[in-house]
DNA sequence: CAGATTTTGACGTACGTACATCAAAATTCT
DNA sequence: AGAATTTTGATGTACGTACGTCAAAATCTG
């Protein structure tokens, strides 16, 4: 059977108390029992029973989830997970504290971060804007030994521990290729409606589609981006103008949130643009994708993130390691075929 | 704090003898007594801790896993994933049994299911083959108790606990729709290639495609499905003979497994189909979308299958709730461009 | 080498539950 | 009512680990 503790110490010819020292990194071991110790575990295959020591020690693990206040549906959805993880927070020995920061507002959020460390939670999640004062905040946290995961939208590589959410620039491509696909033969004009550039994730978004327009379908025509800054009114309002200036328009990528906005100008549009993709599947964009509106839709699933930065957070606490696969979140492509059911 | 046994016995007005009676269902509890505990139960919002149980107890969870033998890509992934699962089963707790059997062999199943009969392990995943002998062979083992579980493809509703894979329906409907968009404009001929119709999941896969084909793109002919039985020789000599046949052949969908004759009879074709779009993403049809022989691919995820059918079985063997949204597995679609990068 | 200091061991209790045993109390039967 | 039977309680040990205390042993210091 598995080996336990006591395995261990006979096996290293050393007490329990020692063990234990070992384990859980107390001072008062000379190195080279220690190191007979290691040895020892390895040898015989020692892995500490997880479930048993959080038992012992009334483990509880201490996350705070930062989130943008934002009333586009994503991040609404988002936030409903998070809640619905703080429900089971005393089955999964979790307590998740949901802080809410002004979106788009960095000073905001390294004021989350800093009080974060004031905390000391066990990890940290949050919805990253990319910036050097960001990358410092969320270092001082690391340097406490508090996990840091981003969600959405990244960092800079290597200034996280891990980032949950898809590879954007992917998105980009993907939708850029089935929009010039879906539109072969014709050439015209597509338009992009983002979010804010500032943002990471619409970056890499915008960088993806661009790049494989160009190359391979350079007969369409990309006008350079519009700003809805995520709100429904304000996408609304721009892309019922530029519908109303150019009549000819083949396709349209929305790669940022507000998409109330956007379904109701292709409503109301005379002509609309042949083809519509837009991201995150909503009520406006399911009803979208069923009546035509839409053509097809990126999505991830928030459910997912918020699981999964609670497992790799769990995992980094634990000094334990994930399965990577698992924590991987896929780009999901939705067309009216593939809708999700709603279940009864 | 989290009401233990003890809260629940003081609550309760009785002993923790009682309390221990009455949650493990030993004999020897008047109903009234039981009726008290139950009652002061859901009071104090008590429930067991599961890992505190099973430490207790020494738990393990006996799974027996029946996969057909099959060289097919998808096949072999599943096969892989289980072996993974097996290695992690020290931590979780578990002890999984693979058990193979011969492909497309109604015969060999229904001796699987009756040897898991005799084993009573806490539960069963199988890939089903629809027929009435499967469904009463599950049938005693759930009457045993004993955890039931599709995997891939389905039984017939309510004979199984239940059902990990993805809606074939909605996929056979969404590869149509991909289709038919993809080739708007145009009239020729659609081709179907089928592993074996009596299999349910390729049946549902066919339906969802003529459906939509014939309500949405009529302009577009279809071709009585060839069956290649999964095998890729097969596969490769029905295709290849067809497209000589007919050089006209404008779309292919092919709905089952032998992925590598496929990719060969493609790139072999004088004249290939303008778009193909396959199931399952595996070394042959990764290369085929990278060099466009290939157009698109449905998959699911074999890793997320099993991870499931584990949480799924060690929950009904804890009557535990199950996250519904977390073991729905999603169909996949794959462009070229938002392939998963392969982890370094 | 004695004394100071560090390292190690022995042991007990706890976490929340399972499970077994024996005695006491309550209920049912005759 | 008394005996037989069923129900309930009291108590102890176990699971694998954490953590604390105190004494013994080993090592270092001058």
């Amino acid at each position: 059977m598995k080996p336990t503790v006591h395995d261990l110490a006979e096996a290293a010819g050393v007490s329990l108390a020692t063990i234990d020292r070992v384990l859980n990194g107390r001072s008062g071991v000379r190195d080279k029992t220690r190191n007979r110790v290691l040895e020892a575990m390895d040898r015989i295959g020692y892995v500490r029973d997880v479930a048993a020591a959080n038992l012992a020690r009334q483990r509880f693990y201490d996350f705070d989830f930062i989130v943008p206040v934002n009333d586009n549906a994503f991040m609404q959805a988002l936030r409903a997970e998070i809640v619905a993880a703080q429900a089971r927070g005393g089955f999964e020995r979790t307590r998740i504290r949901l802080i809410d920061v002004p979106a788009f507002d960095e000073e905001a959020l390294e004021g989350a971060l800093a009080s974060a460390l004031q905390r000391k939670p066990d990890g940290v999640a949050f919805v990253a804007i990319d910036s050097d004062r960001i990358v410092t905040a969320v270092s001082s946290l690391r340097d406490e030994g508090i996990g840091a995961v981003t969600i959405v939208s990244d960092l800079a590589e290597q200034s996280r521990d891990h980032y949950v959410g898809i590879d954007n620039v992917a998105a980009g491509r993907s939708a850029a290729s089935l929009l010039g696909r879906f539109l072969t033969g014709v050439d015209g004009t597509v338009a992009i409606m983002a979010g804010s550039l500032s943002v990471r994730d619409h970056r890499q978004r915008l960088d993806g589609f661009l790049a494989v327009m160009q190359s391979e379908f350079p007969a369409l025509r990309v006008l350079s981006p519009l700003q809805g800054r995520d709100e429904a009114h304000t996408v609304e309002r721009l892309l019922t103008k530029l519908m109303e200036e150019r009549g000819d328009l083949l396709g349209l990528y929305s790669l940022g949130a507000g998409n109330d906005g956007l379904v109701r100008a292709l409503s109301q549009a005379r002509v609309p643009p042949r083809f519509v993709i837009a991201h995150e599947l909503d009520i406006a964009t399911k009803g979208a994708l069923r009546d035509g509106t839409i053509d097809a839709v990126l999505a991830q699933d928030a459910g997912h993130e918020i699981r999964s930065a609670i497992r790799v957070l769990t995992a980094h606490a634990d000094r334990t390691p994930i399965i990577a696969a698992q924590e991987r979140i896929r780009i999901e492509i939705y067309l009216r075929d593939n809708l999700p059911q709603e279940q009864p």
